[in-house]
DNA sequence: CTGAAAGCGCTTACAG
DNA sequence: CTGAAAGCGCTTACAG
């Protein structure tokens, strides 16, 4: 059987009262220096551990974040999954880790978060119906979005300036040379995908400057097809913008089975800036999201509300930067 | 503030005494049709929703799995922890996921999961202080080693046959006329990486063939450097055997960026066989990791113990798979 | 099958 | 600062 030591069981050995074992473990509640150390010395002896379901039922509150998650597989949320827990560790709090298939949060999982009254959640690479977004501000649960954004302007979300950086992505493109352009784009209906095409299209329509658009889903296999699409048709682009950079490997995977060059041929640029840019085998350009700070924002807004609700709404954009490297 | 509807507003509402309420949601309690028509109706009427902190702190159990994981950036692990996921999620699980920066389990994230008092935990690449091991056990609750293997063989543990998958592979090099290898090994202190050079040196040892080893890390960039190292001594192996996949990339692409062709002048086979083996830039030679069997096998294990606690105490192995591609 | 009542292990007014 | 007591929202013997 489980052991089972309470408060009551450190209070008698300890020689106080229950009530004041329970302060002794309630931040903020006061206590003195004596028998703080009484209990504290009965409680290791005993090996208690405040039961955080009692405590839990009483407060209303729990010491969890509800962790949304879909992608695991790319590494940009990987890395994120890392950092998010490091940092809710760090403020005391645990992840509930769901991992959702569907693009759309479905019911039962809203039911988990809301069961476990989650004190906040953090949705990184889905949607949720506006009706469930309600539910969790009926019960004052902070909630953001990281990396995606709804059309209905209802929640707080946090990503990167994408059309800025897509913007920023044309123009040097454009002043390399490049004089008939393809954009690859990630799932069409995701907000990051809308805005690095809106970005980027905006500054070739302005320009003049001719452009294909693919649409693709933000996965290396969908690169890679997206790729052999390109190649089938007539004239290879002078360079493709690839909205994401595992989408970007398999692009360039395709591209070069098939004999292309890159950057003679075409150049290639991705989006996100993941570990794997990096490494020798692709070595490439691509928008450094600010992975860091986009956290360091989620966390702070959630620890803020969770401090004290306000259900303010904003979307956050950080400013990343354009890394230069060898596919352009 | 947070609404909350309680087993007593229903009751009132459906016309029943509250324990009749408690006993709709109580699985395996006796109720009839009628009532349980009447109740779930008023519930749904005021949207009630049971208390899991109120039930934990009375049934003393919780519906939550910790996940234990350092290496989220390796895809096996990502891989693990999506499949984990959705099988916890099918048999009525949350998962409290648990990121552990240490080789070693912390005694602070072990307080967490004791604090939760999970139903079950699965380490996938940690590894654990003996004594905090028996805290577990001393409080029924079921762990299982995933991946990883403690020497003190007290713990359950699920992994894929290492040792005879490294011998395969040292034969199958062995066939293809190598005459002199590279062991790349992963962390030496982790089982995985002890048990794959135990059956690769064996078959070499035994067939007096020459090998030199190498201690590296499981990273990409461990690789990328190991493989540097022995680019610096005079003789090209011909055939390198990387004790996992991620590694065996960095090591394909420091060779090749210094000149060396794979498979012509050396060799490569790595372990795991996560997606990327089969990517057009690599076309890596490996061993499938059973990741599913393996997962199937873990939680099943669990979900055993859960339903009755017998503290069974075993290593499984399962059978991998030898994938050939165009790296040897 | 159902209800009244005790109790899980805490927090939190309320007095002192 | 401290203790006695009420109560959080459930489950679970115990009767009927």
């Amino acid at each position: 059987m489980r052991e089972t030591v309470t408060a009551k069981d450190v209070a008698k050995l300890a020689g106080v009262s229950q009530s004041s074992v329970s302060r002794v473990y309630f931040e903020g509640a006061s206590v003195s220096e004596k028998t703080k150390k009484r209990v504290k010395e009965a409680a290791e002896e005993l090996g208690y551990r405040p039961n955080v379901y009692a405590r839990s039922l009483i407060t209303n509150q729990s010491k969890i974040i509800g962790l949304v998650m879909k992608g695991v597989q790319n590494p940009f949320y990987a890395q994120a999954l890392k950092r998010f827990s490091s940092l809710f560790k760090k403020h005391g709090y645990s992840v509930l880790f769901v991992y959702t298939n569907n693009d759309e949060i479905q019911q039962e999982d809203v039911e988990t978060l809301l069961n476990y009254n989650v004190a906040g959640v953090v949705v990184t690479d889905a949607t949720m119906l506006f009706s469930v977004g309600e539910e969790f501000k009926k019960n004052n649960i902070p909630l953001v979005f990281f990396n995606r954004k709804l059309s209905t302007e209802n929640f707080y979300s946090v990503c990167c300036n994408n059309i800025d950086a897509s913007r920023s992505i044309a123009k040097y493109l454009l002043s390399k040379g490049a004089s008939e352009l393809v954009l690859i784009t990630g799932k069409v209906d995701t907000s990051t995908s809308i805005e690095r095409e809106k970005g980027f299209c905006e500054v070739l329509d302005h320009q003049k400057v001719p452009y294909r658009i693919y649409n693709s889903d933000y996965t290396y296999e969908g690169g890679y097809h997206t790729a052999m699409t390109v190649l089938k048709e007539k004239r290879l682009p002078s360079a493709i913008f690839v909205a994401n950079d595992i989408m970007a490997f398999g692009v360039i995977d395709a591209l070069r089975k098939n004999g292309v060059r890159i950057p003679e041929d075409t150049k290639i640029v991705g989006f996100d800036n993941i570990d794997m840019a990096s490494w020798p085998a692709y070595e490439l350009t691509t928008w450094e999201q600010p992975i860091e700070e986009m956290i360091n924002e989620t966390v702070d807004y959630l620890m803020n509300e969770i401090a004290s609700y306000t259900g303010l709404v904003r979307d956050i954009e950080v400013d990343g930067k354009f890394i230069e490297r060898k596919t352009t």
